[in-house]
DNA sequence: AACATCGAGTCATCAGATGACCTGTTGATT
DNA sequence: AATCAACAGGTCATCTGATGACTCGATGTT
């Protein structure tokens, strides 16, 4: 027979629990200010130590903050603040990355989809804008790795779906963290195609312009299947074993 | 002009970011054991306060483990769980929900269609299971719901992308999570057309076993889509605002 | 061989003390 | 009247000693 895992729980644990339960509900309101901690304690029937646990749980989950000389808030935390625990703890094989690099490209593939149909006039705007960026930047490696980001991060808000900004968001800056050590050598191979590179983007632009959702995703997976294969030269030529 | 954000670094984020930071570069491997929080302490030369909060946050964030009378141990995380620490202080509306479940399709289209490309007969066992369960499980809403999951789930493990998993785990608990309280109507709801998912279903599994990966993705979105009408219909009937 | 007991190591928790920091008030200076 | 230094009260940040609870393995007993 199966036995029901026993697990004392921990006072803090508890704690925690607790007032996140009251986050949830909305008996705590964002922005809210907590009582302080000798009065939770009091309120709790538990030590301060216990209750300073709980916060610094909590706090690393993003739901408070804590300001030293005057209070504990609940976190303001529209729309936007969904947090998704992609481990930042990874190991950095070529494995993972590529797995990785699959997992953006379906996000950025319904993405550029998305943005076809949703996109207003402001989000045509801000892509414009990253991509004139990118065309003067020739040379400028960081800012033309900006630029790139920012026209991502626009074609991303024109879906009008602010969990999946978010989502490509993380994923992005796993990516890059990631890739953290291999900078270098990356943005030299990128380099020597930022003009394809720019191309590849105009036509995301246009298809997204066009309202054209299916060249929209043709565009974009165009683009992060030259981004694959950049990358998996870099590894290549490198010999990361996969692990 | 600009000037920059001080932030006085607590001494507990310092530590946690010295141990994340080990845990990240490999110096701490998965299942190691750390330091005592005494020895810690005196190794950071701080007081063991500061270490305890500090591994308070690391364990929300589900790096770490603390086993009472034993030590504190660095979790394993291979493809299979890492513990969700919860992110789900969420307003339940309309809008948000709406936009997870875009976010749902785009990784499970995406999803369907690498798991026609790359399933293994393993997979195909474990989808057949689940369907067989969902088959024989009319009437008990509970346990369809669950075969439901697996069904689901075993398809995404059929990418053999551990992060494409974890991923859709993660927005399904997050789905799970936000319509904890529409459950009963929605479980009813679904019961009406159990017959029609089971054929979905059984849709998108055949697809895969023919490693269609056109036919698998075309399967899996009619099948959202049908989701998502009754979860508009629902929203509806109960006339639950968009905020 | 099986079991009970015990001790060392460790996490869990409490509470007092001290320092650092923020806000608002007061009162003196200009 | 405007400005600013000093202060007080509230709060978080941190250290520390004490105590309890728990795990594991060693030791001793039957």
């Amino acid at each position: 027979m199966q036995y029901k895992q026993i697990k004392p729980k921990k006072i803090y644990e508890e704690v925690a629990e607790a007032l996140h339960e009251g986050i949830r509900s909305g008996v705590l309101k964002p922005g809210d200010k907590l009582d302080s901690v000798q009065q939770l304690a009091e309120n709790f029937q538990v030590g301060r130590s216990a209750i300073r646990e709980a916060l610094s749980a909590l706090k690393a989950m993003g739901l408070i903050e804590m300001r030293q000389g005057e209070g504990t808030y609940v976190k303001q935390f529209e729309e936007s603040s969904i947090k998704f625990p992609l481990s930042t703890a990874m190991l950095m094989n070529k494995d993972d990355v590529m797995n990785l690099l699959e997992v953006r490209k379906i996000i950025e593939k319904g993405a550029a989809m998305s943005a076809a149909l949703r996109r207003t006039p402001e989000n045509i705007n801000l892509m414009k804008e990253a991509l004139e960026e990118m065309r003067t930047a020739h040379g400028n490696e960081e800012l033309g790795e900006k630029s790139d980001l920012k026209f991502h991060l626009a074609v991303a808000s024109s879906t009008q779906n602010s969990i999946l900004v978010k989502l490509l968001n993380d994923v992005s800056d796993l990516m890059q963290q990631t890739m953290k050590e291999t900078r270098r050598i990356w943005l030299y191979s990128k380099h020597t195609t930022v003009e394809q590179l720019y191309e590849e983007h105009l036509a995301i632009f246009e298809a997204v312009l066009e309202k054209n959702e299916d060249k929209a995703r043709k565009a974009m997976e165009t683009h992060l299947n030259n981004v694959e294969v950049i990358i998996q030269k870099y590894f290549d030529e490198t010999r990361i074993d996969t692990k």
